[in-house]
DNA sequence: CGCCTTTGACCAGCGC
DNA sequence: GCGCTGGTCAAAGGCG
């Protein structure tokens, strides 16, 4: 089985034995979704009630001691040829949509985003909204919208492929000296998708 | 001054 | 064809 291309190949950040994240237990990864290629829906799993075509063992996905989290993958329409397709044409074609519980709704990490739009969606209270990548030339989107369900959650797309590095490598610096929660949370979150989703 | 968010308008896709 | 919905644009204003 092919894994789809982790959204930030550039990301190099620290590894395990350097980024353990003490923070997990107020920060759950309830759901992480995967969608290669273009697919019929948005790539968003519903809930339990409805299974995924492949799941990920927990244990590939979870940091650590957090221990609490599903790992879902998502294929849809096509197989390794969207695969290839992807990597050989222009993003945005690749897609990955996790779902996590946090009080914070944006995932800072690393890239810098400008948000330019925000919308209410059907089925959910809550304003869903649109960043943009804010390096020139990537065309690099995320979608960040609270579950309609249960407003702890928040639902987080990633579209496309970053095509420069990650600009802020001392920003991680700032934020593990700055000891911020949140973030270390967030960090995490990134790590274990790349957990699941290795650069090959 | 540059970059960001906000927000209403506009556009495209889809279902009926 | 029409209406609904999601996604994007762009002007205006705020902030450091």
């Amino acid at each position: 089985m092919n894994f789809p291309q982790n959204p930030n190949p550039n990301f190099t950040f620290l590894s395990d034995e350097n980024f353990i994240s003490p923070f997990m237990d107020n920060f759950d990864f309830t759901n992480l979704m995967f969608e290669v290629d273009e697919g019929g829906n948005n790539g968003l799993v519903q809930e339990e009630n409805s299974p995924p075509t492949s799941i990920v063992s927990s244990e590939t996905l979870t940091c650590d001691s957090s221990g609490s989290g599903s790992a879902v993958m998502t294929l849809s329409k096509k197989d390794s040829t969207g695969i290839k397709d992807a990597e050989t044409k222009e993003p945005p074609s690749h897609r990955v949509a996790f779902r996590t519980r946090s009080k914070m709704d944006v995932m800072d990490d690393g890239y810098k985003w400008r948000k330019y739009g925000k919308k209410s969606v059907k089925n959910n209270i809550n304003k869903r909204n649109y960043y943009k990548c804010s390096s020139e030339g990537c065309m690099v989107k995320k979608r960040i919208e609270r579950d309609g369900k249960d407003a702890a959650y928040v639902i987080t797309t990633y579209e496309g492929v970053h095509n420069h590095e990650i600009p802020s490598h001392v920003y991680y610096s700032d934020m593990v000296s700055s000891y911020d929660h949140n973030n270390w949370n967030q960090h995490s979150l990134l790590q274990s998708i790349q957990h699941i989703s290795p650069p090959s």
